[in-house]
DNA sequence: GATATAACGATGTATATACATCGTTATGAA
DNA sequence: TTCATAACGATGTATATACATCGTTATATC
C-alpha cells in the first residue's frame, strides 16, 4: 500500500511535535520561569510574600508614589491583572492605593508595614538570587538577564 | 540631626529596590514570559487553544500514550497543577486520560479530535514562532533557548 | 506476612494572568 | 459647546500554578 503523505493525511506542513517542544520559545521560557519561581517563592515564603508581591513592593519602594500605569509598564502586566494583583497587598496594608477618578490613573504608595515586609524579605531574596546565580553560573546569569530584558522590550506592546 | 544609617533604620544590608528590579532573574524571566505568552496565546486563539494546551497536545502527539509523570517532567509542572490543567482538554475530548489506580500513574493519549486541533494550530504556532524569532533575531533566539533549557535543568527538582 | 514508606490523583485555598465588557470621565475634534 | 474617543478601574469568566492535605495502594523493609 502506498502511504504517501496525502493518503496518510499528513502534509509536509504538519508540525513535528518533538521539534515544537524543543524550539518553542514560549514553552521554554514559561517552563524555566515556573521552575525558577518555585525556588524564589519558597525562599520568600519566609517573609509571607510571593515573588510577584515582592517585586511590586520593590517597585513601590523605588518609586513611591507610583502611578499604576507606570507599574504596568515595569511589570509588563495586563491592566486588569495588575489591579487584581494589588488587592491582597492593599488589604494586608503593605501598599496604599489612592484611586484616580475617571480617566485619571490611581497611584500606589508603600506603607510602613510594606517597607518592613520588603526589608524582612531582603535576605531571603538575596539568598534566592545568589543561589540562582550560582546554579546558572555568573556569566550565563548576566547573559540571560540581557536577553530577557531585550525580549521584554521587543514583545511588550 | 545626624541621620546615620542606624538612626534612619537603614542598614548596609538593605536592598536597593531599583537594583532588585534590574537584576532579579525571577522577575525578569516572568515578565518576559508574560509578554511572550500574550503573543502566542493571541495567535493560537484562532485554534481555540492556549499556549499551555498546545504544548500538552504537542507532547501527547510526540509520545502518546504518555505517562503523566513523564509529562510533568517535560513541562516542569507541579503534580496537582498538571492534573488540573489536563481537565479542560479531557472534557473537550482532545486527550483521553486513562486513570492509574493507587500508586500507578495515569496515562494520556491524543484523540482524533486532539490531533485535528494540533494540526489546525500548526500554522498559527509557526507564525507566532517566526515572529518571535524575527523580533529577537535568529542568533539571540538560539542563545535564549539554550540558556532557558539550561536554566530549567538546574532549577527543576 | 506485617508494616512503613512513597507515589499517585483529588480537593480546598490562594495567587496569577488575561480577555471581554461595563460604566465613568477626561480630552480632543467638530 | 457638543460629541466621539480613549484611558481608567471594576467585574465576570476562564485558565494557570502551587502548596497542604487526604485517601489509596504498590513496593520495600523487616
Amino acid at each position: 500500500m502506498n502511504m504517501n503523505p496525502v493518503s496518510r493525511g499528513v502534509s509536509a506542513d504538519d508540525l513535528d511535535p518533538k521539534a515544537v517542544l524543543e524550539v518553542c520559545v514560549c514553552h521554554n521560557i514559561r517552563r524555566a520561569a515556573r521552575a525558577m519561581a518555585r525556588r524564589y517563592d519558597a525562599a520568600l515564603a519566609g517573609a509571607g510574600l510571593t515573588t510577584g508581591q515582592f517585586t511590586i513592593l520593590a517597585a513601590a519602594a523605588a518609586l513611591s508614589p507610583l502611578a499604576i500605569p507606570v507599574l504596568r509598564e515595569i511589570l509588563a502586566l495586563d491592566r486588569t491583572s495588575l489591579n487584581r494583583t494589588l488587592k491582597p497587598l492593599e488589604q494586608r496594608g503593605l501598599i496604599e492605593v489612592s484611586p484616580g477618578a475617571g480617566r485619571r490613573p490611581g497611584r500606589i504608595a508603600l506603607t510602613d508595614d510594606g517597607a518592613l515586609a520588603f526589608r524582612d524579605a531582603g535576605p531571603l531574596w538575596r539568598a534566592a538570587q545568589a543561589e540562582a546565580a550560582q546554579r546558572l553560573g555568573t556569566g550565563r546569569t548576566g547573559q540571560l538577564l540581557g536577553l530577557l530584558t531585550g525580549a521584554t522590550a521587543v514583545f511588550h506592546d
